[in-house]
DNA sequence: GAACAACCTTGACCCAGATCAATTGGGGCA
DNA sequence: TGCCCCAATTGATCTGGGTCAAGGTTGTTC
């Protein structure tokens, strides 16, 4: 568990998550309110942010890292149900307590609010409740497509799942039909892929294998991947074709 | 697939989801905004609402019966992403084309509003826009807990799950820390609850059966369920015993 | 009231992924 | 430089749930 600098931006309008996060949709005076009543948390990789159950005593913005939300039984089976990057919101304005347990994987630094505060500017400021509600669908839109996986994918179809997920959402992959091949660093262990994909982290080793050895995808140490044809990776994924790129 | 008289209500005061669906925060005015631009529509039992990757022209409530929002894979795979009882939000605002298909299992009746004019007056009305934020929290929230259900539970823990959420959304569960026997009937049918659990249909019948013949169901056909204890049932199901119920 | 069509149940067998058990590899630290 | 620790790999074996197949029930149609 290393710790390292972690740097804060100054003021909102130098935030790299400015144009992405609850706060996107806000004019300068909403900002100027957002900016009175934000704190920002820095958390080591491994630290739990919130335990489920606790009280929560405040809601924000995942500035920097990467965390996970995740639920466990009392027998110690976990599942994980969401993966928070940049921008994403932890928190839910209108309920005090913690429905999950949200680690940080890697280092992360934290936009705060204090919860009140936030809720009582959100219900005067429709820009950010508004804001809110979209996010809030996207993540709904994510966790039933999450459903299927789960739900009625192979474990190789799984990983190469969760492997064009990560690819899609890093940003180089922002050209349109772009097929060339994508380059990116795994953000979690094998055993935090296994929990993510309703596996054992054996499974999720030897489908990993697999790929390689079939050359969907290479592997240069345990976490640097490259795809050298993101439409093959799609199709091993089970999803349509075009990915929703085509058209 | 047969046809019955569908009651529609003849005003939204004597709405049966008045004090629950997107409109349950609106006072008097705003009602009478929302009636100006509601219609009901009809669907029997087996009839597809609305086709994934249609334009969708409206959104709405479901009033009465259950529809369920599924999605397929090219080789036919389903997998259950939401059930919808009366109450529930059907389609998204801001955004065109539809995600799933949305199936009528019994016949359903909604009130639907045209897209347009319902985001212009959730535009204005933050009365509407917070009720449905918050009503997307709770299904974000309910398609976590299944999250852990698909990729956790073993065949009859994801059983018991279904007939617990079942009935517990039932009316008849009304009162909290309710031991005595509980009764519904199953709106589902067996390949429905596999489509739902990640099954196959065979596995819930077996699965089933094991549970009755074990005690913690009772059958009187293939509907009609009894529960005799429901601790024993969240037991079985892997929640915590006491289920949100006590505290 | 016979025939058919859904829907459901049950049995026999099989296989994808879990479980149990060694190793291997790589980065940090003394 | 070497040791330790933890992540990851790989192998051997087991098993829960899938697959294939054969009835059984119930209710609808003519």
């Amino acid at each position: 568990m290393t710790t390292q600098t972690q740097n804060v931006p100054a003021a909102c309008g130098d935030c790299p998550i400015r144009h992405r996060a609850v706060c996107s949709h806000c004019d300068h005076d909403e900002l100027l309110e957002l900016e009175e009543i934000k704190y920002y948390r820095t958390f080591e990789a491994g630290q739990t942010i919130i335990w489920s159950g606790d009280m929560m005593s405040f809601v924000g913005s995942v500035v920097s890292g990467i965390a996970t939300l995740t639920q466990t039984m009392e027998d110690g089976r976990t599942q994980m149900v969401g993966l928070l990057l940049p921008s994403d919101f932890v928190g839910r304005p209108g309920r005090d307590g913690a429905a999950y347990n949200v680690v940080a994987t890697t280092d992360v630094v934290m936009c705060c609010f204090r919860k009140k505060p936030f809720e009582e500017l959100m219900a005067r400021t429709p820009h950010i409740a508004h804001r809110l509600l979209q996010m809030t669908l996207d993540e709904l839109d994510a966790a039933r497509e999450w459903m299927l996986v789960l739900g009625r994918k192979t474990a190789r179809e799984k990983i190469a799942s969760l492997l064009s997920i990560i690819a899609r959402r890093d940003a180089s992959v922002a050209a349109k039909g772009h097929t060339g091949p994508t380059t990116f660093d795994l953000p979690l262990t094998r055993e935090a892929m296994a929990d993510y994909l309703g596996l054992t982290l054996e499974t999720v080793s030897r489908q990993i294998s697999a790929l390689k050895k079939d050359g969907v995808i290479q592997l240069e140490g345990k976490r640097h991947v490259t795809i050298p044809d993101m439409r093959r990776l799609m199709d091993e994924a089970g999803d349509d074709s075009d990915g929703g790129y085509l058209n």
